[in-house]
DNA sequence: GCGACTCT
DNA sequence: AGAGTCGC
């Protein structure tokens, strides 16, 4: 939705961006963008992502982008310390500047850079001169933008995760003051990062309740009867200055005296040069979305400002037509879109169907032709095909249910196959794999252009299919990763209910605690210290604290990591309130704050489950991950007490137990482990009892814990150095401890010996159902990446093959007639665990239900097992 | 991109 | 070992 709409503004705003600060973020947040010559690119990259969202999103009318001029401005004349610690702009930043200013020249983008003033004074003259005429949406981050807030004028920041929205409610309501107060705010609190001052000893507690009573600094001044003694004392002697640096944090708003809305009209973009620029700098991705930019800025100003025919022509006459425009390029390519029933009969053809703008492109035989059908016209003509090929079949059944009318045999998912030949690529959408067919070598692509798209796809469909058919992967295909699709789809839109009045007060306590802390870290470590910033920390903890650093980041830095604070606990005061500070941040930023903003209208969350994710096969989850959520300790129980079942029902929680390990033991066929499993032994203490020569009875706790470390270990094909660290012993001692294990536990040995062969005689490994991993470094002559695919062909084959099972298990569950005549729904999946929504009454028969479907999917060499539980909560259901 | 932290 | 998210 758009900004406009979801403000109820009826006309389409203008937006004012802050191009510097942006510049300069992204130069920050992807400093190491390159092209392949070493010239930088990252703040281009930043400027052309925000622009594209916003231009794609929004689809404004009006749009400035401003830019700071070169040099000192009427603020360091005032006061010649302004930004005095702020160095120039970074050489590789400064070479990104002209380019810039071509690709806005491209774009069709108006730039305006302030004489003697910044970019801010710029956004808010213009938001002052416009906000009668047009609502203005200033797209910026810097807290001094604030004071532009008005009932017109709203602040937005869409960079980062979560985007943020803020209005001059949202303001006022947090801070108790009017925007216009904000620069006599900044006066008394200060500001580090424009070098003012500001009053010693005034934060903005302090200045907060002043102004709230008196609103400027003027009224400060002639009532200082009403303020309270101790803060009078503190700001009587900076009566002069606290003006003056006033003067610089407020934003002029009357300079451009020539520039009219006329002069923020959007021109229509030159598209081809704007690619061919883009191309330039080697932002491939950003290249191809310029393709498909909104291109008709006038006509949809037209459309906002006055939807009625008459104000529209006006609107175009005044403002659209007296501006140059680039000629317009490249719609000789522009689709004629066929309806429904220009449609040929597709029965028993094999066609390709990919989305696009506007609706989908169809192979027909050597050619394609674009359709502006439904897909509830489309599924039927469909269902008759013998095969129809499409870029991801979860994205085109998330698109519209229509197609689940498609019996499934008769999909082909590109990216999920591209995905099982090869698990290891990050990207497996419709452009890689159709730019793959141009780069393989062993293609024959001639009779494509790279413009081609459904053709393009039909083509990678049959090369796709006949590789999989070659490896052994159609039957995985058909019989699981297919069928599980709709089963995900399924769980991503029924979701999870969350009880947000329990996150709000969970939320509230955490706040409170995290503020304490904070000042009491900062008393220890001094008043401008970041305690969320690893860097300052290392500095204060390692530098002027003079601490021994206990480990180095993979950067070489001295560790501040959790388990270098554990070490050094006790030394110092501040290592142990920045523990507590940061398991609490963690809570706060990832889960207390977004989860209630990620939940729909019922108060449920619905995450995304990738299926084309990991190397090994399990899903991941996203937006929000819901594979992560904590649960140890009082606060992870607390936590999973706020994952809540409707009204009426229950959340039934089944979790394979030890299911890696069993995949282990049944793949190895050790007896020790074997026989541990068959007779339902607790598997950590056992393995203790092989290593200590001890009754399984006799094992002290400790012994059972180290057990535990080296079964886990092994899993994920753990060396001494890393086991002597956790269980913290000498390295020799690590290693006579795995010695010992594999000596009497030989079946282990051979079983990892076997994996480390097969994956150097074949290339890759395969799990129990047929999934395969390609490891080629496992022959490389460095022995760091040599080991690392050892370690991987391990751990692919047993995470892989638990993966499989619980996989089955999910298919299972989903078409259990018994589940579903209970009512019973699956939500979720964490990765040995299963999660189910039933009526209360239900509860009961689904819990037993299901860990008999989860323990009988497969039969291994030794028993599944499944422990559940049922209650109002997450929490409780465990 | 890195470092830190969460999960299995 | 495999992930995702946050803040710098």
């Amino acid at each position: 939705m758009t900004l406009a709409k979801r403000l109820g503004f009826e006309q389409s705003p203008v937006f004012l961006v802050d191009g510097t600060a942006f510049f300069y973020r992204g130069y920050h947040a992807f400093g190491d963008l390159s092209r392949s010559d070493g010239f930088p690119t990252s703040a281009l990259f930043m400027i052309f992502r925000l622009l594209f969202k916003l231009l794609k999103e929004q689809e404004p009318s009006h749009l400035v982008f401003f830019l700071d001029g070169r040099g000192p401005n009427f603020r360091s004349k005032i006061y010649s310390n302004y930004k005095a610690n702020r160095d120039a702009m970074p050489e590789p930043l400064a070479r990104q500047v002209e380019p810039l200013r071509q690709g806005l020249r491209l774009l069709g983008v108006p730039v305006i850079v302030p004489e003697d003033a910044e970019a801010d004074d710029g956004i808010a003259t213009l938001a002052a001169r416009f906000r009668d005429i047009r609502p203005v949406v200033i797209v910026g981050a810097d807290k001094d933008l604030k004071q532009c807030l008005d009932d017109r004028v709203v602040l937005y920041d869409p960079s980062g995760k979560a985007e943020k929205l803020t209005t001059k409610a949202a303001f006022t309501a947090e801070c108790g003051i009017e925007p216009a107060s904000w620069p006599d705010l900044q006066a008394l609190v200060g500001d580090t990062s424009d070098n003012i001052p500001g009053v010693p000893g005034v934060g903005p507690k302090t200045a907060l309740a002043i102004l709230r009573t008196l609103p400027t600094l003027e009224a400060v001044r002639d009532n200082l009867d009403a303020v309270p003694v101790s803060a009078r004392k503190k700001i009587e002697p900076f009566l002069e200055a606290v003006f003056t640096y006033r003067a610089l944090t407020r934003l002029r708003t009357d300079i451009l005296p020539d520039t009219a809305l006329a002069d923020a009209l959007l021109a229509k973009p030159d598209t081809a040069g704007l690619r061919a620029f883009l191309e330039s700098y080697e932002l491939r991705t950003l290249a191809r979305e310029a393709a498909v930019l909104p291109t008709d800025p006038a006509g949809k100003a037209a459309q906002a400002a006055a939807p009625k025919a008459a104000g529209a022509a006006t609107q175009l006459s005044l403002f659209g037509n007296d501006r140059p425009c680039p000629p317009p390029v490249e719609p000789g390519a522009a689709r004629d879109f066929v309806p429904a029933t220009g449609l040929p009969d597709l029965s028993g053809r094999a066609v390709a169907l990919v989305p696009v703008a506007g609706g989908f492109t169809l192979s027909l035989g050597p050619a394609e032709c674009a359709t502006d059908a439904a897909p509830a016209e489309l599924a039927p003509l469909l269902a008759t095909a013998s095969r129809v090929a499409v870029p991801s079949v979860k994205a085109l059944l998330a698109l519209d249910p229509a197609f689940e009318a498609l019996p499934l045999p008769t999909w082909f998912d590109l990216g999920l196959a591209a995905y099982l030949l090869n698990p290891e690529q990050r990207n497996y959408g419709f452009e890689r794999l159709r730019d793959s067919l141009f780069a393989d070598p062993a293609v024959d692509a001639s009779d494509l252009s790279p413009a081609d798209t459904a053709k393009a796809a039909a083509r990678l469909a049959d090369l796709l299919a006949s590789r999989l058919e070659a490896a052994g992967l159609s039957d995985l295909v058909a019989r699981l990763e297919l069928p599980l699709v709709p089963v995900l789809l399924s769980m991503e839109r029924i979701g999870i209910g969350i009880d947000t009045a329990a996150l709000a007060a969970f939320g509230a306590e955490v706040a409170t605690e995290l503020a304490r802390l904070e000042g009491a870290i900062r008393e220890l470590a001094g008043e401008g210290f970041n305690p969320r910033s690893s860097r300052q920390l290392g500095e204060v903890l390692y530098g002027r604290m003079g601490l021994k650093p206990r480990g180095k980041t993979p950067g070489g830095a001295a560790s501040t990591s959790q388990e270098a604070l554990e070490r050094l606990a006790g030394e110092n005061p501040l290592v142990d309130r920045i523990l507590e500070f940061r398991k609490l941040e963690k809570l706060r930023s990832t889960y207390l704050d977004p989860l209630p903003r990620l939940a729909d209208a019922a108060g449920r969350i619905h995450t995304t489950f990738n299926n084309l994710a990991t190397a090994t096969g399990r899903l991941s989850s996203s937006n929000p991950n819901l594979q992560n959520i904590p649960i140890r300790g009082t606060l992870g129980r607390r936590m999973r007490e706020c994952f809540v079942a409707a009204a009426g029902k229950k959340l039934v929680a089944a979790d394979y137990s030890q299911i890696e390990l069993r995949v282990l033991a049944h793949l190895s066929g050790e007896p020790a482990l074997l026989a541990a499993f068959e007779q339902g032994a607790d598997i950590h203490a056992r393995t203790a009892a092989i290593l200590f020569d001890k009754a399984e009875a006799d094992i002290r706790p400790d012994e059972r814990r180290q057990a535990k470390t080296i079964n886990f270990g092994l899993l994920y094909g753990m060396g001494p150095q890393k086991l002597s660290r956790d269980l913290g012993i000498k390295l020799d001692a690590a290693k006579a401890f795995i010695e010992k294990y594999f000596e009497r536990l030989s079946g282990l040995s051979t079983f990892y010996q076997g994996i480390v062969d097969t994956a150097k005689a074949q290339g890759f490994v395969t799990t129990l159902a047929g999934r395969r991993r390609l490891l080629p470094e496992i022959h490389s002559a460095n022995s760091q990446l040599a080991s690392q695919a050892r370690r991987q062909a391990i751990n692919t084959v047993v995470q892989g093959g638990a993966a499989d099972i619980i996989k089955m298990a999910m298919l299972a569950a989903h078409n259990d007639p018994e589940l579903a005549g209970l009512g019973a729904a699956m939500v979720l999946q964490v990765h040995d665990e299963l999660l189910l929504e039933t009526p209360e009454a239900a509860a009961q028969a689904a819990g037993e239900r299901l860990s008999a479907l989860m323990c009988g999917v497969v039969a291994l060499a030794v028993p599944l097992a499944v422990d559940w539980g049922a209650g109002q909560t997450w929490g409780q259901a465990h």
